[in-house]
RNA sequence: GGCGUCGUGGCCAAGUGGUAAGGCAAGGGUCUGCAAAACCCUCAUUCACGGGUUCAAAUCCCGUCGACGCCUCCA
């Protein structure tokens, strides 16, 4: 039974959903005018895998992420580079498109824009005017009137009046209460706009996803998902706007993901502390950006920092090490540790799958994945055959799928591997004539090429690293 | 100030009532010409602190201290 963990409720709560067997999901993707970091990664990563988990549960997985492409600082970005600001966000959602295939990120079903889907936001905001939810100001704004929801506030546990109290709320001049938000922003001289019946401008950041979660999934979704620093204002008026419109409940599950860390601090373009996830790719793999997710709870801060990635890196390369073939030379398995490898399969089977049904505990789930793999070596060491060690591998290799870990070796270029096998070859010959200075001089001088070697009773073997 | 999450070994981190998973690092060992990898062993009488409930608490309750996030754009 899979139990999930809903910021609405604050519980764990069973995982019904609307309609058996599928799952409506929404997360809110990026604001594309930048290059994206590995916070952004993570949340991903963090989606991806409750998406993939759901799947292999058996759940047929409708999985939308949306893209802002029209946006203050996407338009202040494009003037100061004297760019078309459509052009822009066009140019960094391709880029962001190739960093989530870089980082092994499934492709959601589909990816709205809200540039494209500007008919039905202005007919949502008339909607909301119809029935007394939101009012258009004097300059050609319109606000949602938040004293019309009742229960505006409710994922966030504030309430308007403590709001209010806050030193930091200015009063607009067009807004009825200081807490009123944006609908439909007028178009200032020379600025991007659309027509409106309010006249030239676009939409508020809010309403964006509202409409686009309508156009796409229905007035009902099962789980809505992003980053926790999303929860106040945007998915709060988000709910304001969807309920108020459909008089329905809009989304059942509300997942958020922790902040990553850098420093102590959440990583954020404002505080300037950024890693790109080109940069991070440059140096690791996609794996080890994931198993810096899978190591921790994904709502919880995930600490980033050398130590950590290190950690992960070796994580990497201790889970491949249970793909390593059988030696050839193997004469099978005694009675004892081949049942203990079949049992061994169905332990983390179990496991994996317990961990990931309470609320997708990866960090458990990995553990089951360590565990397989010692016993898959285990048995390695013990004259395991490459016909009794492929259940097993079998198993691990599909877990790790589960999880999007890829557990592929580096490839380097396909010219220098006849090279390489060619000196190996010749510095076997050397080894058997005891030349042991000159069989590391070549060992060493590969390694600092990049290449690593590992000398076993069955040759040598090398990869990239 | 308000709302929320959380404080577990040198580091990352699971565990939410029954006596501390997993990984990294470290030390010892097996294997190896030497490495590397793998495997074995060691590594928290203790879970921020102070009270309380209970036969039993890291886990529940109260308080204190501290960290982080949100309250302004943010994954």
């Amino acid at each position: 039974m899979l139990k999930i963990y809903n910021t609405l409720t604050r519980k764990t709560e069973e995982f019904q959903p609307l309609e058996p067997g599928k799952v409506k999901m929404y997360v809110c993707g990026v604001t594309v005018y930048n290059d994206a970091h590995v916070g952004h990664a993570m949340s991903a990563i963090v989606f991806d895998i409750i998406r993939r988990y759901m799947e292999y549960r058996g759940y047929e997985v409708r999985h939308v992420m949306n893209y802002t492409d029209v946006d203050d600082k996407i338009i202040n970005r494009a003037n100061a580079l004297g760019e078309d600001p459509l052009k822009l966000s066009q140019r960094y959602i391709e880029d962001y498109t190739n960093d989530l295939k870089s980082l092994n990120v499934l492709p959601a079903t589909s990816n709205p824009q809200v540039s494209k889907t500007m008919p039905l936001i202005i007919k949502f905001i008339e909607g909301l005017i119809e029935k007394g939810h939101a009012y258009a100001a004097p300059n050609g704004d319109v606000y949602f009137r938040v004293t019309s929801d009742a229960d505006y506030g409710k994922l966030s546990g504030r309430k308007l009046e403590d709001m209010q109290a806050g030193a930091r709320i200015e009063v607009g001049e067009q807004k009825e209460h200081p807490m009123d938000f944006a609908l439909w922003k007028a178009a200032k001289p020379g600025e991007i706009f659309w027509e409106s019946p309010w006249g030239k401008g676009r939409p508020g950041w809010h309403i964006e996803c509202s409409a686009m979660n309508l156009a796409e999934l229905g007035e009902q979704i099962d789980i809505h998902g992003g980053g926790n620093d999303l929860i106040f204002p945007h998915h709060e008026n988000e709910i304001a706007q969807s309920e108020s419109y459909t008089g329905k409940e809009f989304a059942r599950y509300w997942i958020h993901n922790g902040m990553l860390q850098l420093g102590g601090e959440k990583m954020s373009k404002s505080l300037g502390n950024i890693v790109n996830i080109k940069e991070f790719l440059s140096k690791h793999s996609a794996d080890v950006m994931r198993m810096l997710v899978l190591n921790g709870t994904y709502r919880a801060p995930l600490m980033f920092n050398d130590e950590t990635v290190a950690a992960a890196e070796r994580n990497v390369e201790r889970l491949k090490s249970a793909l390593k073939p059988a030696s050839p030379s193997a004469k099978g398995l005694p009675a004892d540790i081949l049942s203990a490898l079949a049992a061994a399969i169905e332990t983390a089977k179990t496991n994996f799958t317990e961990a990931m049904d309470n609320d997708f505990n990866t960090a458990s789930a990995i553990a089951a994945l360590f565990e397989l793999s010692k016993s898959i070596n285990t048995a390695r060491d013990n004259e395991a055959t490459a016909d009794q060690l492929q259940p097993a591998q079998d198993t691990f290799r599909e877990l790790a799928g589960v999880l999007g870990l890829t557990l592929e070796e580096k490839k380097g270029s396909g010219d220098a591997n006849k090279f390489i096998d060619l000196l190996i070859e010749v510095r076997s010959e050397v080894r058997k004539q005891k030349l042991w200075a000159l069989s590391d001089l070549i060992r060493d001088k590969l390694k600092e090429l990049g290449v690593s070697l590992e000398d076993t009773k069955d040759g040598t073997t090398w990869k990239w690293t």
